[in-house]
DNA sequence: CCTCCACAGGAAGCGCAGGAGT
DNA sequence: ACTCCTGCGCTTCCTGTGGAGG
């Protein structure tokens, strides 16, 4: 045993695909971005003032995933900060992910952490937390750039409350000033957002559109330079991610994360070179594993809804599913592990989580005469399915039917 | 045209966990 | 020790609704 391992941890070091894998990694940010010269430009052009001291205004980015908002905006934001030490002026940028931080409290939270201000993660009133951020703000004596990633998830999880609030801090402030970058996956966000926020959030504006097959693949080839050895990909597995990213929306992380994977599988199987096929390989096995980790962390009771569901399905072919069909399983499979079953309404929930989690499709439909419901899909491989729930100690009994079928 | 099914999904509120301040 | 705060999962109660069948 000792023997496989020492050889598998010195095939890891010796690797001959990858000279530097953490190239390909999604949080990697290059030092050049090719086909965001525009949006670059406009950023660095809005956020300048800052370097003579002034306030710039507030930015809202918008874009699909994997286009490069993020990216785009930490590269300018690093440079300005950067080019701000050199003129002794005092520019200060935090980020915050608003998916991982979508409470008030939560975002204001973070807010501090970015400015270096320890706070307790619970227990102060938010007009307290907004307080010390305030304070927070003051000491730096600057600018302070706001990054909110991913707004879009705040507003939907806990209302625009805080974010008119923040955009309208430089009123309270008088040593330091406040500039907010927002950035949102959703195109129609700003449509629904309160007015005076979107006066007030969208001073500027920058879209950024979708990579198409070309620019991705050439994002691919350049990032493939330092990441793999000379010689190891052959020339058709550049295009072929490219291609399959394309596909997706032009998702530029998707596109490298395949690349990535291909050349993991590849150095599996001690292959010297990454073809094609290792890319379909990649392709299934990163959609695989995406799914597999989904199902595996998700609470029992969406657990249990999700096997609902697919026990119907296996149970009878080419039915639809409704709501109330999977709530009366559901409920069964509850009394059979001896566990409480939440009530409809909170299934109709976890159904709605499902589905943005894409593990089932749902579409409400009317059946007239028979009422109005959603009906219900697996969108998940049955492999898959078992493989997330077989460590769950919890549904080991009901797992032992799920195999029987 | 009206009815009425089988839900969807909003609103309010509860109990708990995990904390702060006093 | 006590009160007060927020977030979270959940319940209870509620109003809303597309369209087949009468």
């Amino acid at each position: 045993m000792s023997d496989k391992l020492s050889l598998i941890f010195k095939k890891a070091l010796t690797s001959k695909i990858f000279k530097n894998r953490e190239i390909l990694r999604p949080d990697y940010i290059p030092d050049e971005l090719p086909h965001r010269d525009e949006q670059i430009t406009k950023l660095a052009e809005i956020l300048a003032p800052a370097l003579r001291g002034y306030r710039p205004s507030n930015v809202f980015i918008y874009g699909k995933p994997g286009t490069g908002k993020t990216a785009v905006t930490k590269y300018v934001l690093r440079r300005l900060v950067s080019e701000a030490i050199n003129i002794n002026s005092i520019v200060r940028d935090i980020y915050v992910n608003c998916r991982d931080r979508c409470t008030n409290y939560s975002v204001l939270e973070g807010i501090c952490l970015g400015l270096g201000k320890e706070v307790p993660f619970t227990g102060l009133s938010i007009p307290e937390l907004f307080r010390r951020t305030l304070l927070a703000l003051e000491s730096i004596e600057g600018l302070a750039i706001l990054i909110l990633d991913e707004v879009d998830s705040l507003i939907k999880k806990s209302g625009d409350d805080i974010l008119y609030q923040l955009t309208r801090t430089n009123t309270n402030l008088r040593k330091s000033k406040l500039s907010i970058i927002g950035i949102t996956n959703d195109l129609k966000f700003m449509e629904y957002l309160d007015s005076r926020i979107r006066s007030g959030l969208g001073e500027e504006e920058i879209l950024f559109p979708p990579y198409n097959a070309m620019e991705l693949e050439n994002i691919l080839s350049k990032r493939a330079l330092s990441a793999f050895y000379e010689g190891v990909l052959s020339s058709s597995v550049i295009p072929l991610c490219a291609a399959l990213a394309a596909r997706d929306y032009g998702d530029c992380r998707r596109a490298l994360d395949l690349l990535r994977i291909s050349g993991e599988i590849a150095e599996r199987e001690n292959s010297p070179i990454v073809e094609e096929k290792h890319v379909r390989m990649a392709q299934i096995e990163s959609e695989h594993d995406k799914v597999v980790e989904g199902i595996a962390t998700l609470p029992l009771h969406t657990k249990l809804v999700l096997i609902a569901i697919y026990l119907i399905e296996k149970s009878k072919k080419n039915v639809t599913i409704t709501t109330g069909e999977v709530y009366n399983v559901y409920k069964n499979l509850c009394k059979k592990i001896s566990f409480d079953f939440v009530t409809q309404r909170r299934v109709s929930d976890l159904i709605n989580e499902l589905d943005t989690l894409g593990l089932i499709n749902s579409k409400l439909i009317s059946m007239g005469r028979y009422g109005r419901t959603k009906i219900i899909k697996l969108a998940v491989e049955e492999r898959s399915l078992k493989e997330a729930l077989k460590d769950d100690v919890r549904l080991q009994s009901i797992i032992s039917q799920l195999t029987d079928l």
